[in-house]
DNA sequence: ACCTGAACACCGTTCAAGT
DNA sequence: ACCTGAACACCGTTCAAGT
């Protein structure tokens, strides 16, 4: 049995979907495409690289609905929605992008796309707010996101109580950011 | 060589601020102590309980200088710089006390010294406004102070250039989000 | 109460060798 | 180009037994 990356990436997607980020190792991998561990090391340099890969290919399955004609606020408000979706679609989706993002291995996409959109607010002197604007922004999406998944699954494993709130306290979370980001952007 | 729990965790802190928290292992640490890894299943259940001991002591070793007739905003902005101080200060702590706290098995304190300061502001319909406030500036507080300490890791690592912006990121995101939660308390 | 010794079921990674 | 087999240096956790 012979495979690409491609091939090996997508299995490992499945297997972070149907057992979770500890699960994933690469023994585990290994075995489920029927090859031994030390074949992956052909594919990729390292587990990390390889859960890199994931990380982009989870993010590039859920598309980002472009909208160049919206303001500014509206476009990052789609951005970090976008990310949430694609993150929550994949069981520790959320762990795993944040981790490889914030290892500057990949996942630099919802950076670069926060970036841009907060160019486009008018600012008289705006220095390195852009950057630290995204920054602020997704140290805030990933950390909600993987909370909610955390409760997401203590909550499929048995605790009926607290059920997450969804959307609603995300979008409380990032209101009280792109408030302060305006009142930054009017200064 | 008989221990005590708090000798455990105070060697597990320096064993954390020496090697990193990735050499953080029970072995490890049976090592230090001269004594085999099951012994340390005498003090705690597991590595978790363990660990959210070890994050409870480093926020306990940095004093949250209190100021009770302090505005809201004020105490808050205090919060959030003892948080990132007290994680600093130790080798992976903005690592370590993020995760305990996002498991919910400790390091607790941030969270609720924030929302007790919220609880302050004038608002009309608070809603959970509090406690999705205290959320939020945790997730940019234990984020900005993890990618801040793996900056000085790695340039402390040999790479010359990139060194870290100290505390003007910080104050600036902050400032972002309690431009935000002001403007909510205000409506 | 605190610890040992041995075991169980795992890890990531390397590397010579095979096809 | 892609994989095997074997090894190296590790993990967390359990549990009967010792003092």
């Amino acid at each position: 049995m012979r495979y690409h990356r491609e091939t090996v990436v997508a299995r490992a997607v499945e297997v972070l979907d149907r057992f979770g980020l500890a699960d994933l190792s690469m023994r585990r991998l290994g075995t489920e495409l029927g090859v031994q561990p030390s074949a992956l090391y052909h594919h990729f340099p390292s587990k990390q690289a390889l859960l890199a890969a994931v990380a982009d290919e989870i993010l590039a399955r859920t598309h980002l609905p472009a909208d160049p004609g919206a303001p500014w606020d509206e476009q990052v408000a789609g951005i970090c929605a976008w990310v949430r979706d694609a993150t929550l679609a994949y069981r520790d989706g959320a762990e795993l992008v944040a981790t490889v993002w914030s290892f500057g291995l990949g996942a630099s996409t919802p950076y670069e796309a926060l970036v841009a959109a907060l160019h486009l607010a008018p600012s008289a002197e705006r220095g390195d707010l852009p950057e630290i604007g995204a920054r602020t922004l997704l140290h805030f999406v990933f950390g909600h996101a993987t909370d909610e998944q955390a409760q997401l699954q203590a909550a499929s494993a048995g605790a009926i109580d607290d059920l997450p709130r969804g959307g609603a306290d995300f979008a409380v979370g990032l209101g009280i950011i792109l408030d302060g980001l305006r009142a930054r952007v009017r200064a």
